[in-house]
Formats: C-alpha cells, structure tokens, sequence
DNA sequence: AGCGCAATGTTATAACCTAACATCGTCAAA
DNA sequence: TTTGACGATGTTAGGTTATAACATTGCGCT
C-alpha cells in the first residue's frame, strides 16, 4: 500500500485561493495556536507536517511508523493519540471516522463543520463546507428534540482521478 | 455500563405509524429475505432480535456476549461479523462508525439511504430519511467530480430525554 | 535550587476486526 | 442413498486501533 505524496492541490472551496502548501499550513496552525493560547511543540507540529505531506487520510499507526523513521525511536501509541487529540481539539485535524484516520483540515480558522469525500481506490479526502448540510442536519435535530454536538458527515466513492479507471 | 432496554418506541418517521416492536420486525426482516432468495438462518435472527430488543447500538463484543449467554457456549468474533455482514448486506442493519456500533434499521424494505442521531448520555439512536440531505451530498458530489458509494452521516449529541439531565 | 504543571514516555491491556482453514448441514444429481 | 457441491458456521490465530495508569521530562516561575 506505498501510494504516492499527493501535490498540493487547490482548495475546493471556491472562497479560497489558496494552494495549501504545507509550510503554509503550519505557519497558520502555530500562529492560530498561539492565540489561543495553546502550544503547537515539536510533536504535535510534526504530527500535522506529516498529514499535509501525506495528503491522504493516515491512520495513527501509520504517523508512528514515520515519525519513528525521523525520529529512530520507538513512539508510543498514546503519544500520537495525545497529539492528534490537542490538534483535533485545535480543529487542525479531523477523524474520518468510517477509516479511523485522520486528515488536517484546510481551514482551521474557521468554526464551521465540514464533511468530507473519500475516494475508496486511491483514499484521497476531499474537505468541504456546505452550511446548507449543516443547516438541513440541524432542523432534523431540531424536530427530533435533539442538541448537536457533532456531526459526521463522510461520503465515500470515487474521485475525478480514479473515476476513469472505475 | 448496564443500561435498561429501551422500549419500543414510536417511528420517527412522519410516514410512518408503526411502533416496531421487535417481533413485528423480524417477521418482516425473514419475509424480504425469503423474496430476495436470501436466508434469515437462527444465528442471524437472533443478532437481529437482540439489536432490536437492546434498542441501542451494541458492539460486535457485546453481541458476542449476549448470545453467548443464551447458547452457553463460546461464539468467535468472525461468526458475528459474519452475521453483521450480511444482516448490512440485507439493509437490516447499519454500522454506527462512530462508535463501532450496530443498529437495527427500521424500514429495511426501503432502499433510501438514512442519517442517525446519536445521545452522548443515554446511548441511544435515531434513524431518519432526509432525501434533502442525500441531494444536497449527491451535488457537491458533482460538483467536485466524485462518484458516490455511500453515505455515512451521523450527528452526535443530547437526545430529548436525556437533555433536560444535561 | 526547587516547585508546579503540562507534555511526553512506558507498560500493559482493552476493544475491534479479519485471514485462513476446518467442520457441518442441506440439497440435489448420479 | 451415496456423493459432491456449496453455503453457513466454528476455530485458531493474529492484526489493527485505542486507552488506562503511572513514570519521567522539561520548562517557567519564585
């Protein structure tokens, strides 16, 4: 299962001009976490370096593995689990939850949800805000006499890319 | 984690007047797996009754459990998932992802995709069509060129009885 | 220096899932 | 009625994902 680094890719959110370069990426999560008073250290900072180079969706056994590379140590599993909690906490970070992996999520500046699409051939993750979904999802709460805490919204298929050869 | 059993309760279908109580629903999950040329064997009918009697989601483990205790013998992991697998397969159950978690599904005879409303507190879910949801998902799906397969949605929160708790 | 606190490290284990192969049961053709 | 095919279940073993509990480290502060 060696797929290849995803490029940077434009962002689909049609508001946003952006390449997402990871450099770029991590500049904003350090200067969102300070102002929020939290500490994007070592750790946590290469947990999320290493989900922008991947580009794809990395289950938290596959960020041991790497980090052990850069690091020729052994990484224990609660200390990957501890980082991808204070960067999900930080909205840096989400869980798909139907692969348990996880992917860094383009604007954490932003309050909004997101859901996402996953191709099942190459496991590329699209992020994407609809607050249309959103809205729909918080009516049904509404009628049903539920409280939103979070949603869930994952969409599985197949990407433009390996569409063609589906 | 000893909850008490859910009672049954009403559809939260607007569509729909029934109470499903378990019984009920097995005779309709046997009926549409006899017209699709499928077989609700024992060991798959009891995984059903027993989602359906719980009335909450339940672990493979806890299935595993519970049957368990009704055959007194020991009973593998695979031959659950291998029940789960096909009651999914049938539409008679779904995985709740977020929790590891099955669910029985109301309306297996129809083939709409449904979303669930999950309680923090009590556990419980709710299962709800919104054909509105699954249009909005089927064009941002368009518009990014992805071919959809499936669709997890999953809102996590308080329920009405547990609300007033929280 | 020494305290307090957050972050990380370590050990162990729980919880979830599947591959691979063995056995059983049923139905139907020989 | 054997025998063979096939689908379902049983068994063994092991892989993957996640967390509890406690130890250590590092850093800012007095």
């Amino acid at each position: 299962m060696e797929l290849p680094l995803a490029q940077p890719q434009p962002c689909t959110d049609p508001k946003c001009r952006g390449q997402h370069a990871p450099a770029e990426r991590i500049a904003l999560a350090a200067s969102l976490c300070a102002k929020r008073g939290n500490k994007l250290t070592t750790l946590r900072r290469q947990v999320l370096e290493l989900l922008w180079e991947t580009g794809r969706p990395m289950g938290a056994y596959a960020l041991i593995e790497a980090l052990e590379l850069r690091h020729s140590r052994r990484i224990g599993p609660p200390t990957i689990y501890r980082a991808l909690e204070f960067l999900m906490a930080q909205q840096l970070v989400s869980k798909i939850e139907s692969r348990n992996a996880y992917v860094p999520r383009t604007h954490p500046e932003r309050q909004h949800d997101c859901h996402f699409f996953i191709c099942n051939i190459c496991g590329a993750s699209t992020e994407l805000e609809n607050p249309r979904v959103v809205q729909m999802l918080a009516e049904d709460a509404a009628a049903l006499g539920y409280r939103v805490d979070r949603r869930v919204v994952e969409v599985e298929g197949a990407c433009p890319n390996c569409l063609p050869a589906a």
